[in-house]
DNA sequence: CTGAAAGCGCTTACAG
DNA sequence: CTGAAAGCGCTTACAG
């Protein structure tokens, strides 16, 4: 249906210049004479060319892309990080190539595969890294980079925050609450659990009894509540305070909690983790931790750009910190 | 840091093939005999080759990526669609490449250039398309497949359904159920105000008086209910029933009204749209709009599959059509 | 089933 | 500021 796609050369012939000359002036205008730009750009514009970038990443080796792993897309807590990463690499004229993990270290691997045959100037991942991928990693030129994570020694550069710390720090401010039976309600994946321990090492080094327990799988949503509010009934002892690895699994429990005659957080605490949008726009409004997000964006994308000027970015931790926002439940 | 990156003439040597042979072996492991793929694989494995696909797409014409052009990311209606179609994607060796247009028809179009100079297979746009990019992409040789949409004349495939004949139904529901003073929540964007209009159109046909209304910003988020349900009460006369561009809004407004001292649906009702995960988990559950967003992706998929079999794929509609849910909040 | 060779559309020293 | 030319790493008729 379509005639030949315009190349470079048929720009060029269109101008009366050599096909470097509009190779320059697409890349870098300022490095062409005025009046050539002016012709080149005439030329552009009655051939409708489109450059290649397959061609001009072949050519370059910098593909302008980068690629994004996170385990899902549908309420996931990344989904701030990711919006403002897409937009300000746009902006920069990179493409987000974006894969989705879930929690298999096999698909991780898949995928960093994928992104690694497409060249990627980057990789931001979210997932689980095993010794293979890391090996494929640190081989390649392009940067790696983990967020939401700070391992002690990562691979490439990672942002992130101390999960264990923020555990502990829920556990000392439900403490210093009064709150005295928590009921802890862990996703799968090393985060939640990280930040699991925490508060259960927190909450027993301050002589506190054993917190009762339960698990959900991931994405984590407002679904499972009605499950483990169930569950949570069934104990001994009723539990004051629920610690939710998510604000939208806290939101269920809120809901279920007051579907069963409870008042929040009277009858029943609810602590959130994310800071969600929702969390200060529900009723009661949601105590949870809070992650910038978009902070951790900025520092990925400034760590691209000096890799790509030539900086040699080493092993580095960025540490974002976190921040417990205490509000009307818990 | 890194030695040079091996590439099949590389693979070759090792195994004492032509990369040819290597290159067949890669995209097609059959067509090798069993003894040389079996040289092949180790020499592979030996040299650590990872695939330029830089390089392949450009000597192929086939990128073995699709663009996937979304308003938002966060709380939006379209990520059950997108995670399918990653998936999907993935699982089919394709790589997704990501654009958030927001509400400007400018981004949309500096995304399709974008998506055009990466010479994807195919875009999936969700966008509005002016007639610029229609001619932009009229002429590019990808697939192009408008979803959530089902436009009249449809540039490339649309898969979609109406928004018009949607609003329609939800009037008529309504009627039916005996309400009498709609209020009709529209967020940006066209295609919630095809549904806006064909609601009021067969709202006044059916007798009714004319609904009140309000206007919300995209992303449509539960945070915004909070001001639609004060001016609402400040209405001469309170609405039986709230139209909402979304099940997040709609959660939004149910809590404000319970807040308030309402009964839903008794006092005020609720309807949503997207029939989100969250509408069948929470109290009440959500009366709204069931659009299948999975079948939309394999709709999607599998014409580009057929596109890229070599099949004309011409101009297309496929409608999924809608259904309404009736459950307790209307 | 396999190889030699041309070609995909750019970028980038090098020279002027 | 501009051009000629080599090269990026693959794929794919064509021939055998």
């Amino acid at each position: 249906m379509t005639e030949k796609t315009p190349t470079l050369d048929d720009v060029a012939a269109h101008a009366g210049v050599s096909s470097a000359t509009v190779s320059r002036f697409v890349n870098n205008p300022k490095v062409v004479a005025a009046t050539t730009a002016e012709r080149i750009r005439a030329a552009i514009a009655e051939t409708g060319y489109i450059p290649n970038l397959l061609a001009g990443g072949l050519a370059s080796s910098r593909s302008k892309m980068v690629a994004v792993l996170i385990p899902h897309l549908t309420d996931s807590m990344f989904n701030d990080t990711i919006e403002s990463m897409v937009d300000e690499l746009a902006a920069a004229g990179t493409t987000v190539m974006l894969g989705l993990t879930g929690v298999s270290t096999e698909r991780t691997e898949q995928l960093i595969h994928a992104a690694l045959s497409r060249r990627v100037d980057a990789i931001i991942s979210t997932g689980p890294i095993s010794g293979e991928i890391a090996e494929m990693v640190r081989r390649a030129p392009g940067l790696f980079i983990q967020i939401w994570e700070l391992p002690e020694e990562p691979i490439g550069i990672a942002v992130g925050f101390s999960h264990h710390d923020a555990g502990c720090d829920v556990a000392r401010f439900l403490l210093s609450r009064g709150y005295r039976r928590p009921h802890v309600v862990t996703a799968e994946g090393s985060r939640a659990r990280m930040r699991r321990d925490g508060f259960v090492e927190e909450w027993r080094a301050s002589g506190g009894t054993a917190p009762s327990e339960a698990a959900v799988d991931i994405p984590s949503r407002y679904g499972h509540a009605r499950r483990i509010f169930a569950d949570m009934r069934r104990l001994p002892e009723m539990p004051d305070v629920v610690v939710c690895g998510s604000d939208y699994l806290a939101q269920g429990l809120v809901v279920e909690a007051q579907a069963a005659g409870l008042k929040v957080p009277e009858n029943l605490a609810v602590i959130g983790f994310g800071n969600s949008q929702l969390a200060g726009e529900m009723r009661p409004t949601l105590t949870t931790v809070e992650i910038d997000g978009a902070r951790i964006a900025r520092e990925a994308i400034a760590a691209i750009r000096r890799h790509g000027a030539g900086e040699d970015m080493g092993e580095r931790r960025i540490d974002v910190g976190f921040r417990l926002i205490a509000r009307e439940s818990a």
